[in-house]
DNA sequence: ATGAAAGCGCTAACAC
DNA sequence: GTGTTAGCGCTTTCAT
């Protein structure tokens, strides 16, 4: 093998590919010119048993949400895990874990055949996989419902601050009567961009009376708008908790004949297609969905090296001005 | 271990989680039992290690591709590899395979690190993949182009059928100027829908001299439409290879306020949320999108069994009549 | 049908 | 700094 192309032991060898200190640069010289020169590649199983380190992360995605597989946040997040860990050592296993059986999961996960593992979960009562969090590292996407305990390890974006910042867009509009359709209930992100809508009213003494509720998708974003405008009050601003809803609602608002921004103001989040080819195009927060995933990887392999990283990484947003408000 | 738990030697234990025919029900039971009792898991990384099998696969998506996560039909297509994945032991490993050292991600399929491999490209020069197809057992996702030979294993939908399946609808209308707006011409899906679009007309005796290329995203249908207007022929039916591009022509035509299917008929490829919230929704192609990664999963683990499967499998595809001919 | 023994290819003490 | 010696936890001949 490699050891007696370069004319020293095995150990040698395997100290080089692991990088140990120890070894001098000749060694190391002659041992990655024989390596070259073989094509030699390392056999993964045959170092993770020895060395019981797995040099795989899992990306677990519960199967209720794979269903919003559609949805490019999740995509963009997927992504920008894969290509984080595509620069380093690390090799990504993606799980779609059935609720029917998320015992046989959390098995695999606690079986060693992982070094650490990233959560991106949509519902509540998908955290099942809280319980893991004590065995293994384990780094969720989007803030974690209660149920994970204060140690949970996340990253997200500051959800309350980005709705409210985009609120306040149309409060500055000098719109009074501001309806927001939220996203669902039990979810951070739906809960959040709530609570920021809510305060940015407060703050500019008004009601916030106007609440529908919706799921994320396009349709639910058009029934809500309804109901809405079903309700008979005259609405003069609205922010739409996500972009996929809003293309919905404005497609509702376009049927009835009301214009925006002349009838109402309308902002969203989500800087994404839909945002920017809405016509108008939208008012919208920016936020950098790539970013969460290589972020999520980037605390994770911290993690499992033994670094010592807060629970919580928030990333930054940009608030995008097209004059919808 | 299990084996003393349940009376029995190790060997046994492996023919038992191995499900070898040879060995007694009695003894089935009684490691099984052993098994559950225990919460055993075994520890993948020796089982590869001794038997030689990694029951892992990997999805490779080259970098280029990797641009286009956002189409829903790529996150589709993962989708369902993954679902049909999880329902059995292997495991799926995603690879974003930097373009810049393709090799690192051949030495990585090639080491023996996977037991097959699932290509998802997009451009015609991804394909630099080929190569592994001798050594492991590879399926690629859409036909792929000249250089695979033809050995290539692939699954796809007939593009050419769909494309001319729903060209016939705009004739059927009595549309006589048809315009097509394609698809990449480096792509196989691209050159596929635009041939069948030819042989439509071909066969109406139309011509079919009306074509401007796209990329498949929103903006670039937006910009081919602009072109095929301002080339002042008076058009009365477009073929749109996505419906994605669809929906970008469509808002040039609302800006000219050209009717569809009043001014002109117009039809697509994808049955995906842009085909089904245009105004008005489209009469296009329904193709079974996580179908392709199902098939794909089941053709590779096929493969890796030693099974002799076709070349190629080609999926059904489904018109959608809504009236936008 | 089952057990015993010999590795799979590597890393990790431990000496030198 | 480098080589030697044991395993890591399984599967797999080969006997029995």
């Amino acid at each position: 093998m490699v050891a007696a192309e370069a004319g020293v032991s095995r150990s040698t060898v395997s100290r080089v590919i692991n990088e140990s200190p120890k070894v001098t640069p000749e060694a190391v010289a002659a041992v990655s010119a024989a390596i070259e020169r073989l094509g030699y590649v390392p056999n993964r199983a045959a170092r993770t048993l020895a060395s019981r380190r797995t040099l795989t992360v899992a990306l677990v995605i519960p199967e209720n949400t794979a269903r919003f597989f559609a949805d490019p946040y999740f995509a963009a997040v997927i992504q920008g895990v894969a290509m984080y860990l595509s620069g380093t050592e690390y090799t990504l296993t993606l799980l779609i874990a059935a609720e029917s059986d998320a015992v046989k999961t959390r098995r695999y996960l606690r079986a060693g055949n992982v070094d650490g593992a990233l959560i991106l979960s949509h519902h509540k009562d998908d955290h099942s996989y809280s319980a893991v969090t004590g065995e293994l590292p384990v780094v969720f996407g989007g803030r974690p419902m209660s149920a994970e305990g204060p140690g949970a390890h996340y990253v997200d974006v500051d959800n309350v601050a980005a709705a409210r910042a985009v609120t306040d867009r149309l409060v500055a509009s000098g719109r009074r009567r501001i309806a927001t359709i939220a996203g669902p209930q039990d979810m951070a992100a739906g809960l959040d961009r709530l609570e920021g809508w809510r305060l940015s009213l407060a703050a500019a003494g008004i009601a916030d009376d106007l609440v529908e509720i919706g799921d994320f998708s396009p349709a639910s974003g058009a029934a809500a708008m309804r109901r809405l405008l079903e309700a008979g009050e005259r609405i003069d601003g609205l922010f739409v908790a996500s972009a996929q809803m809003a293309s919905g609602a404005l497609d509702v608002l376009h049927e009835r004949g009301l214009a925006v921004p002349g009838d109402l103001g309308l902002v969203t989040i989500d800087d994404d297609y839909f945002a920017q080819s809405a016509r108008p195009p939208l008012t919208t927060i920016d936020q950098p969905t790539t970013g969460v995933g290589e972020r999520m990887a980037e605390v994770l392999l911290d993690l499992i090296a033994g670094g010592d990283v807060p629970a919580s990484t928030i990333l930054p947003t940009r608030l995008v001005d097209r004059g919808s408000a």
